[in-house]
DNA sequence: TTGTATTTAATGTAATTACATTTAATTTTG
DNA sequence: CAAAATTAAATGTAATTACATTAAATACAA
């Protein structure tokens, strides 16, 4: 994968400078490994996201604000990603009865089953990172916070 | 910004797991704060990315292909992004001499002003990253490179 | 209560992107 | 050398995305 090494070798003009490209890559890096994974189910990473937020309310419906308030990247386009998951009968829309602005959207028996799915091929999948260590992981995850306030 | 606190609460699986979201949206995050700032030059992160690929060729020209080998992120549209930059008289684009089929790109005096402004307004705002030690930048590059390891 | 403002979701659209196909030029092979 | 294969770039297209606008319902204020 050129680059991936070439980051290490091109010289940058600071420290600062190559942790926003490397921030940058790493992320575009490992979401494309991520959509690779999600492919065979016919689900993008998005949807992914959102299944996984409606499975966290335990069967409670949520709208569609609510979702896109949850969601990772801001998505304008929370309406026609909910749009593919009834299509696919992963999730039901109905309108929201105390607000008929409102729709209430709702992870099917079907999502579920499909994001047990995913979850196993996921916990395989990481075992990439076995390489490491519990501290490494954990120094990243500060570093990134740190990185971004 | 909800989520970037909410990422630091939020309860994951393990730690990989975290890691991996926080890579996907550290990137995000940041790229998005690079969109904005190039935003005024009516420039992309991508056509940004090419126009500092030429500037390192220093008026040498390149092919189509040697710059996407080149880029970060890997594009099957260089051919459109390049079209961009011959619109806004960045670059230059002329048969290659020795190969008819290939195209060298070339940058123009006009794109190398535009970046030395880019650069300027580039370097106030890396100083948002004054509250990281230079220690803490190269941990999370390598923490970053093992990552993708 | 009635008109105005706000909120919620959906939609229109233009630009971008990924992926496949096409065109033209060059290289390889028989 | 001629035909086939490969290479480089451009193009067609369908899907996705960002941004603005619209439509419908609700909240609020006079």
């Amino acid at each position: 994968m050129g680059i991936a090494n070439e980051l290490q070798q091109t010289n940058f003009a600071s420290e600062e400078a190559k942790a926003i490209v490397n921030v940058i890559f790493t992320g575009n890096w490992i979401a494309y490994q991520q959509q690779e994974l999600l492919k065979p189910f016919d689900l993008s990473m998005q949807q992914y996201n959102v299944l996984r937020i409606l499975r966290g309310q335990n069967g409670k419906p949520m709208t569609v604000l609510a979702i896109i308030e949850r969601m990772l990247d801001r998505t304008s386009n929370a309406s026609r990603l909910v749009d593919k998951l009834v299509e696919k009968k992963w999730v039901l829309r109905r309108e929201c009865p105390n607000d008929r602005r409102a729709v209430d959207v709702l992870i099917l028996p079907e999502g579920l089953a499909l994001l047990q799915q995913v979850d196993e091929i996921q916990n395989q999948w990481v075992k990439r990172f076995e390489h490491m260590t519990q501290e490494d992981l954990i120094k990243l995850n500060e570093l990134l916070d740190l990185f971004r306030n």
